[in-house]
DNA sequence: CGGCAAATTGAAGTATTTCAACGTCGGTGG
DNA sequence: CCACCGACGTTGAAATACTTCAATTTGCCG
């Protein structure tokens, strides 16, 4: 939650993105001309609760997080952003979350006033942004499915499997991937991971044993997992479609 | 799951709905042109998991469910739909999860193809859809919280709260609202609600009672709940947003 | 090599699931 | 009209899973 933001001017580590690729390359340079890229800190705040946010933003690097404060004071996370995954660009709608850095990030930040502006003009865009949002539904409804099992286990097991799924082109997760199975890396603390799924970090702790003492998994170290068997964890998790 | 489906024509229920509020008159009557009234009995089927979906449709009366089928065979329900929300607007691809009558349902159908033409050609109904898909995700994100919640009672206090909330102005659940507290009809049977809840019929049961108990509630038949104190669930239950 | 934060483990208490039995309500047929 | 049936909801009791709090270990960084 520091202020310290560092501001670097070169931007085009965007285009790659699956979002970007069809657009005309008009669109590209008129988004080129009002972008920024930032980087943060783990643990810095990026779009504050509450507030209309300053700026459509793209991750183009590391691991965001999405945290709500509730009435009761609780502020549980409830999703994580990861490369090419957009926030922000609800029509200027106050954020009814708070946008911060789970990794070390960087990411695009457009203007959101010219963004607004461009988008009006460019269907395409427009149909990108939309697309986006709808996989951000899909998305929190995958987090239901998981979220609805009732033993911390297999919602864990879900966890993993998404990791392996809809992470699967970032490198940041997957180490390496061979016949003996999948090393990811898990990007967020163990308290982080009980909010998301709805538990304790000690409850998520001996689901990780639990999966090691089935066999399932491996545990390398804390944050390092290797997975043996996906399916053995679809079978006991009931998870996520593997999109 | 029968197939027997009353279909009757007269087809202006939509009209009045918020998303076709601001359209113009003309793109109304286009998509009067292509829609059709459909009826549904409680637990009929209205479009098959896995196939694109035949029509977009919009409830008119009555609930909907939604319901994914799992790899290990679980088939949870993870939504409700219920009068203006719409489904099967993806872009034609094909559905994750199958929609089901809940209740007694009216919904408008549109044929596929020339909506998605009236659509391509008028920006405010596109927008429409995009607010729409907007709502989806954020009513997507509120279950993610209340069912992050540990505790039975607690997650079925947010549910409470949503009925009252999201459902405000459906006198199907909002039965009266007086000084002493509302009386919501609970639209779905104890099952349901246990897979919403990601919990078993029996703890759902339970929670009831234990809400009852602890005086926030009293249960005038299983499925007519009257709620003594909204803020006291509030409290309880760290909910969704009060919208 | 210390020191700190995060993760893990242990043990006791609480909540939930499970399975079985019992109620309750609405509908059907005698 | 009443008895019965079946579906759904509720309750009870034992087994299981989870949370809680305290204590320990691990891993990381200076």
């Amino acid at each position: 939650m520091q202020s310290e933001v560092f501001v670097v001017d070169h931007s085009s580590r965007w285009r790659g993105l699956p979002q970007f690729a069809g657009l005309a390359e008009e669109t590209l340079t008129e988004l080129a001309q009002i972008s920024r890229l930032r980087c943060y800190r783990a643990d810095q705040s990026v779009l504050h609760e509450g507030e209309p946010p300053e700026f459509v933003g793209c991750v183009t690097k590391g691991f965001l997080r999405l945290r709500r404060t509730l009435p009761d004071g609780r502020q549980p996370i409830f999703e994580l952003l990861t490369e090419g995954d957009m926030f922000g660009h609800a029509f200027g709608a106050p954020q009814t979350y708070a946008v911060e850095a789970a990794t070390a990030a960087e990411i695009c930040a457009f203007r959101r006033r010219p963004f607004d502006e461009i988008v009006r003009r460019s269907p395409d865009l427009d149909r990108a942004l939309l697309m986006n949002v709808l996989g951000e539904r899909d998305r929190a409804r995958d987090w239901m499915t998981i979220l609805s099992r009732q033993r911390v286990t297999d919602r864990l097991a879900g966890f993993l499997l998404v990791l392996c799924s809809r992470f699967a082109d970032n490198e940041a997760v997957i180490e390496k991937r061979t016949a003996a199975g999948i090393d990811v890396r898990i990007p967020i603390s163990r308290m982080d991971l009980a909010h998301l799924l709805g538990s304790r970090p000690e409850s998520i702790s001996r689901a990780f044993r639990a999966l090691a003492d089935r066999g399932d998994i491996e545990i390398r170290k804390p944050d390092l997992i290797h997975i043996k068997a996906p399916g053995a964890l679809v079978a006991g998790a009931g998870a996520a479609k593997l999109s």
